[in-house]
DNA sequence: ATCGGACTGAC
RNA sequence: CUUGUCAGUCCGAU
């Protein structure tokens, strides 16, 4: 039904070995394609894969394949499929892969247990080479418990599975949940599903009546195969590690990476997650998680910056200077979750500022910016001067931006924002008609209360 | 309201 | 230089 959803940009042009191009399947008239389809399926072998490289953040590069365009038209059929299915029985603090959530939603959830539960003590725990390593008649068998009971379905996974040896194709992030599930269930019973004798009434009730018990209390946050476990103390956090360790290997038959598992006090020292370094550190009497930048991703951003503005020197264009200007915006919009931006941002900006000035001192006009467009005016106070380059003024990296937390909102759609109880949320949600998009902005003001997704 | 182009990040 | 999934942002067109 829709090809048209997958994407194919220029790379059209990959006749031969990679079989169709987007352009010959839009040629086929739709009875074609389905039986096109129909004959692969029946003896499904798929195709040859490209390759990308992707750079991890030890500066190893490892594979991910993608497939052809026909073996990625049957690749998303089972994805839509498979999806919704396995969508429903997921874990909650799991965000990697996942619609609607990303990993802010991710960084939320951690923050959030930091300042609100305060569990300072966070397990790091590393899969050793998790793609590669899965297991893939354990994985079939826990479709088959997820509610895939079709054989000829698992057949043909399993027959994708063979063939992405050493990359991935469409469905492997799907299925890489699929196969940590079963490790956040487990977490989860122990502590945060684990059923008491008697029914509460209040949540936090329930919570105090569960904290004298003797529990391990803990909470999983994970994005795709990068997951921590936080704890209150050492003595849990220790054991968690010890017991993860254990499931992995027995159930899921996973190796750990021992170098770079390990237990962080963050109160004390740094953690790291997608990108982003997290500590709690004093505020008064209380502790909250403070967040930056990791620092290779900033000497990153740095080389970026100044590759761009080379380039800006040497062909002064309005297109690069908007190019520029989307580099700039895309960086802000990602880090503007960090608590420490501001400060982050600065350093980069003070970094950067002669260097900028230098480069750009003979190719532009610095000046106050008169007339700036809208994005500039919502971003940046007006009392600076800046360049202007062929007509278009270069963002910097380092705006001191207020935060836009006022905005007017239906009565009823604040309640659901903070609302916390299932069926009431499912109410509102119909009484009020609530669409796919809506969801999303919803979602982004319940991270922003540190609350659970919808 | 739709549909394109660009950029950022995680894997 | 080429390019997968998810998320976000900017710009443009009707």
């Amino acid at each position: 039904m829709s090809y048209r959803t997958i994407k194919s940009n220029k790379g059209s042009k990959t006749p031969g070995t990679y079989g169709k191009t987007i352009n010959d399947i839009e040629k086929l008239s739709e009875l074609e394609l389905v039986t096109e389809i129909q004959n692969k399926l029946k003896n499904y072998r798929p195709q040859k894969v490209r390759r990308k490289l992707i750079e991890k953040d030890n500066g190893k590069l490892r594979p991910l394949g993608i497939p052809c365009i026909l073996d990625r038209i049957i690749q998303q059929s089972f994805k839509q499929v498979l999806e919704p299915i396995v969508e429903a029985q997921l874990y909650n603090h799991s965000y990697g892969f996942r619609p609607l959530r990303s990993t802010h939603h991710a960084m939320a959830g951690v923050q959030s247990l930091i300042n609100k539960a305060s569990l300072h003590y966070v397990v790091d725990i590393d899969i050793k080479g998790f793609f590669d390593n899965i297991n893939h008649t354990l994985l079939i068998k826990q479709l088959w418990n997820l509610g895939i009971q079709d054989k000829k379905v698992l057949a043909c996974i399993s027959k994708m599975l063979k063939a992405e040896i050493d990359g991935e194709g469409l469905l492997s992030p799907l299925l890489s949940n699929v196969v940590l599930n079963d490790l956040d269930q487990w977490v989860a019973n122990q502590w945060e599903f684990f059923p008491l004798n008697k029914p509460f009434k209040s949540r936090v009730g329930e919570l105090l009546a569960k904290k004298r018990t003797n529990l391990k209390e803990d909470y999983l946050v994970r994005y795709a195969d990068d997951f921590k476990i936080l704890c209150r103390d050492w003595r849990t956090a220790q054991k968690w590690y010890h017991d993860v360790r254990q499931y992995l290997k027995e159930h899921l038959k996973l190796e750990i990476s021992l170098e770079k598992s390990r237990i962080i006090n963050l109160r004390k020292h740094q953690s790291e997650f997608l990108g982003f370094t997290i500590r709690a550190n004093k505020k008064r009497n209380k502790r909250v998680a403070h967040t930056g930048i990791k620092t290779n991703k900033k000497q990153k951003i740095k080389a970026e910056a100044k590759k761009h503005i080379l380039k800006l020197n040497a062909s002064p264009s309005s297109q690069n200077a908007l190019l520029f200007n989307s580099f700039v915006l895309g960086i802000h919009n990602y880090f503007n979750r960090a608590t420490h931006v501001n400060i982050e941002f600065s350093r980069l900006a003070y970094d950067l500022r002669t260097f900028m000035y230098n480069r750009l001192k003979s190719v532009g006009k610095y000046e106050h910016p008169s007339n700036p467009p809208p994005t500039y005016k919502k971003f940046y106070s007006l009392g600076f001067k800046t360049f202007k380059i062929a007509n278009v003024y270069p963002k910097h990296l380092g705006g001191n931006d207020k935060f836009n937390n006022l905005r007017i909102l239906h009565k009823e759609v604040h309640k659901l924002i903070h609302q916390t109880d299932k069926q009431t949320i499912d109410k509102l949600i119909n009484k009020l008609g609530i669409t796919m998009p809506m969801v999303k902005k919803i979602n982004i003001y319940r991270e922003q209360c540190g609350l659970e997704l919808i």
